[in-house]
DNA sequence: CAAAGCCTCCCCTATTTGGGGGATGCCGCG
DNA sequence: CGCGGCATCCCCCAAATAGGGGAGGCTTTG
């Protein structure tokens, strides 16, 4: 906005922070906007928040978004997911207290960029926000080690993000149309609740809650627009 | 498909019709395969059916449909009003017995093409079927003369399809975003009721009885895939 | 063979959605 | 001035949707 419309190397980063803990996020948000070229523009304080809010952001998406992956009700891993459909672009970098294990591959099979330690020092943290910008994964060195323990046992089961079967891409395809699960039901001559099964699916899959929500990113994807 | 890419002449004319009335329906169906150069894909003996069936039809939408205005649940004109809107770019003609009056200017407005007597001779049917193709609004004379009647004391409801007001719009594109009423409600800082209460009136002025249906219509209008 | 994935259908519930009222206040137009 | 359109909120209700279970049959694959 108030920078040339270039790359301007002096556009400060515009970060956004989902933290539920007050003291941790007045914390995190100080520590970014110590330094001039990052800007935290944007706390919430839960998941739900961060869904609604941070894709309505009037000057645009963040560059990055430092997530929590302990949050209340929807988990920083859920959160995760659902933010990165909705914007793809947005550089996610997990924040962790390191106590879960788990939850390390979890999240980053859920689009997560990056992965730091809560303990990671000022400086460092602002590396890793200008290196997740230009295409790296910064990962603190013990987190680094725990990933590739992770992928080795389990290097199946991703392949590509979304492997909708026969059947649930047909209907998902129907729902693209904008046909309700009866008519879809009655037009693959299948039961209503077989379409609701295999909807849920669908959703599970494309980490999303509405049938309005898999139709917009259904056409989307069949009809990018670059 | 079994036909040359070019327009071709030989390539008969591919047309559906809904009649509910099952001897009209095969009666026209016949009269229409007598012509070579016509032939009649698909009949349907409902709106709901023809909403169902015709876009779903392998070859590609019919190029021409003859719709009975007299149905038993959903009107000729309703269906024609949803019917269009799925499938622009075929043309929609009207049949009418002809006691009505109102019902010539709503199926108008509702985006029909052309306007028929039932007691339209053969030869005549198919002058109007090919009319209609080359851009001609075919029109028996008793119809013509009442519909520029109809025009007259009214030409100020039409103006453009689409008049949303500013809230309804606004609402619109969130829900074509995949927000949900709450959310909505929450992010404009109304009441649910009040979502709902301009939902009404957008799918209403849409001719879409689903969320997902607007949704799927805002974003082709926003992002035409010519 | 057993396990895993898919497809089908059934049950249940809670929430959302769609559609119908109606009430109020505001604004602009004829 | 009244009327219509808009926006806001309220009520109710039926239907659709979303999410949770489970069960049986069917491949495919290890």
């Amino acid at each position: 906005m108030t920078k040339p419309t270039k790359p301007s190397p002096k556009a400060p980063l515009r970060i956004a922070l989902i933290e539920d803990h007050p003291k941790a996020r007045e914390s995190w948000c100080r520590l970014i906007n110590l330094f001039p070229d990052l800007s935290c523009i944007c706390t919430c304080k839960s998941g739900e928040e961060a869904l609604r809010v941070i894709p309505q952001i009037p000057e645009g998406p963040p560059d990055v978004v430092l997530m929590d992956i302990f949050l209340p009700r929807m988990s920083g891993i859920e959160c995760t997911a659902r933010l990165k459909v909705l914007l793809p672009k947005t550089q996610i970098i997990i924040l962790t207290a390191m106590d879960d294990e788990e939850l390390v591959f979890m999240a980053l099979e859920a689009g997560a960029d990056g992965y730091l330690l809560k303990r990671t020092k000022a400086e460092d943290l602002r590396a890793a926000l200008l290196e997740v910008l230009g295409g790296g994964a910064p990962m603190s060195s013990e987190i680094a080690r725990r990933v590739i323990n992770s992928f080795r046992d389990r290097s199946k089961v991703r392949e590509n993000s979304l492997h909708l079967s026969v059947r649930e891409e047909q209907i998902l395809m129907l729902i693209a149309k904008g046909f309700s699960n009866k008519i879809i039901a009655d037009q693959l001559q299948l039961s209503v609740d077989t379409v609701c099964h295999h909807l849920k699916h669908v959703f599970e899959k494309m980490h999303v809650t509405s049938r309005t929500e898999a139709a917009i990113r259904y056409l989307n994807l069949n009809n990018p627009t670059p």
